[in-house]
DNA sequence: CTGAAAGCGCTAACAC
DNA sequence: GTGTTAGCGCTTTCAG
């Protein structure tokens, strides 16, 4: 044994510990990748040694030759609370199985195909890609180059990238719905804007059809807006001036809410009695008693893990796309109680 | 040219680079590396045959060798906002160079160890470690294996690593004197609980040495707790009830004022006529008109630009630790208001 | 200034 | 069942 060189080198290679298990480095490998063909005896001689000499496979070395056991997730935005739950239903999908996560982030700076390139590069399994700004067309190359998992796109024709998503377009007609049956019939949109979304045709789709099933057609109004401040404020004041005052907003997510609630609260206006408020991600700070939000939980947590389970399926070889839809809860708070009892 | 396989394989590599170019691997390798010894006419030859193939080096292949200009961002907690913001400033500073980030998270599943040990494996040129939990000794060990810099993480002894901290010890006393300089004389803290910090301490004595120069340091009251609500709220209750009960309460974070002032609101205080409050980190929710939170700006960006530039030194050679610490800025809002005259 | 060639640590044929 | 070995794509001496 040890027939070339065991240098001491700052990290312990598969070779070092072949030599001190007195077994071939091919065994070593097979113990490590879980494969078929050791026997018990070896294993066990194999195992102690990795523990002994502390050993960990260079993701670099395994990277040359088959995986690295690294998938990628890339967030657009790391201030959403959502995905910070997302993050963790993945982490806790892996944890147990070799898999690691490194996270990429869409930055103004760096562009989604930067971040995808630059994972690519850096050879990760495959890809959990999270409010993608990029079209059908773009996600399927990149989904023939390597595993791929979408969170919050629903896919248009059929795509061979799985899909995880909440269910958008009933998610909306759930707010409506509630806001409906809490007496306020005039009810507007908050959406979002900035390029064609999934998302957002979506649930505009579940707004819009509620709101026509509700014989509440007229009074439809959808406004868009970005996220920055100045923007929703422009967009709820374009609503609370227009002629037809809603009684209500459904608003794109809980952070354009609190822009709203802060906007009418500027007006004079009072939540829920003047004007009620319902929004979606039912994040952290919703439940604080000076937000009370009415907001539609879409799980961050069961759209990480889904996502997360489906793509070590893609790796470990399934061919066929799977596609899965999550429903939405409501949590009701009293930015949308009945008015006239707002304190109920 | 063209002497070994030029296999039409998936991706691109040095060789057949070499080769459309006309010129020796390590050619193109040192062009890559803007490295020395190459002549102008080569250089352009083979950028334009990289360019025109698209050529992009495998990060794992690199990594055998040399660099693989990744480098690994670990942060204790996605959700809370400042980090995103020091990623935006590393983001920034590093845009332009070679380098990639990948960011880690240390959930409740994976530790703090674990991030750092899967990094490595990884194969990171160094890495960048915020609001760390381990001891010095750990971060001694940590940075003999690689270049390292710490924000939030105030060094005790001469260590080996670089920091960048906000000058928290001069962020607790601008609290302190601005709500004496707004008639709030009794004054305490809710400080965080949860293992030493070395931020939690320079916060503490900040307030501290603040209260005793004021002639106030029999009002001195720190209470520690943990992020969640309910721990908020024991906590805030335990001030409120006392028996000297504080005029003004200055939080450890945006996060846990907000739990703080729902727990006012509960028990029927107004803010800031009974209570003031002055918070740290002055997040993107502060500036919104039901919340109004006067905090403590540690400008998150300038941290991590500060962090990321330090990071490329050290990864360049520099030898000596450098200890950076930026000044904090108070955003005053309504929150911490002088009694009698909230509305100002 | 340029190129040939020796590996980096690992996986996966393939031989025994 | 087990071991030998040929590379993966790149960096980096070291000759020319």
């Amino acid at each position: 044994m040890g027939k070339r060189d065991t240098r001491p080198t700052g990290r312990t290679t598969i070779r070092q510990v072949a030599d001190h298990a007195g077994v071939s480095v091919s065994a070593v490998s097979k113990v490590m990748r879980d494969a078929y063909g050791v026997s018990e005896h070896l294993r066990a001689r194999v195992r102690a040694s990795i523990h002994e000499l502390k050993y960990r496979p260079l993701s670099s070395a395994r990277g040359m030759r088959g995986r690295t056991y690294t998938i990628g997730l890339i967030l657009p935005d790391i201030r959403n609370p959502l995905f910070a739950d997302i993050l963790d239903g993945v982490g806790a999908e892996l944890r147990g199985t070799q898999y690691q996560v490194v996270v990429g982030i869409t930055e103004s700076s760096i562009g989604e195909p930067a971040v995808f390139e630059s994972m690519i590069d850096r050879q990760v399994d495959g890809i959990i890609v999270v409010g993608t700004a990029l079209d059908e067309v773009h996600l399927q190359g990149l989904a023939s180059r390597l595993p791929l998992v979408a969170i919050g796109y629903h896919p248009i024709d059929k795509v061979d990238f799985d899909t995880v998503n909440n269910d958008d377009q009933e998610g909306a007609r759930l707010a409506v719905r509630h806001l409906m049956g809490n007496g306020f019939d005039n009810i507007a949109m908050l959406s979002l804007s900035g390029g064609y979304s999934t998302v957002v045709a979506k649930r505009e789709l579940g707004y819009r059809l509620e709101m026509i099933e509700a014989d509440a057609g007229t009074s439809i109004n959808i406004v868009r807006v970005g996220a920055k401040y100045a923007d929703v404020e422009r967009g709820t004041l374009e609503l609370l001036r227009s002629p037809s005052r809603p009684a209500a907003i459904f608003c794109w997510s809980d952070h354009i809410a609190y822009a709203v609630a802060s906007v009418a609260a500027g007006t004079g206006l009072a939540i829920p009695t003047d004007l009620a408020i319902v929004a979606y991600d039912n994040s952290a700070f919703s439940g604080l008693a000076q937000v009370s939000l009415t907001s539609v939980d879409q799980s961050g947590h069961r759209l990480g893990q889904q996502a997360g389970h489906l793509l070590v399926g893609r790796v470990s070889g399934r061919g066929n796309a799977e596609h899965v839809l999550i429903d939405p809860v409501l949590a009701v708070r009293q930015s949308s109680c009945a008015p006239g009892h707002a304190d109920a």
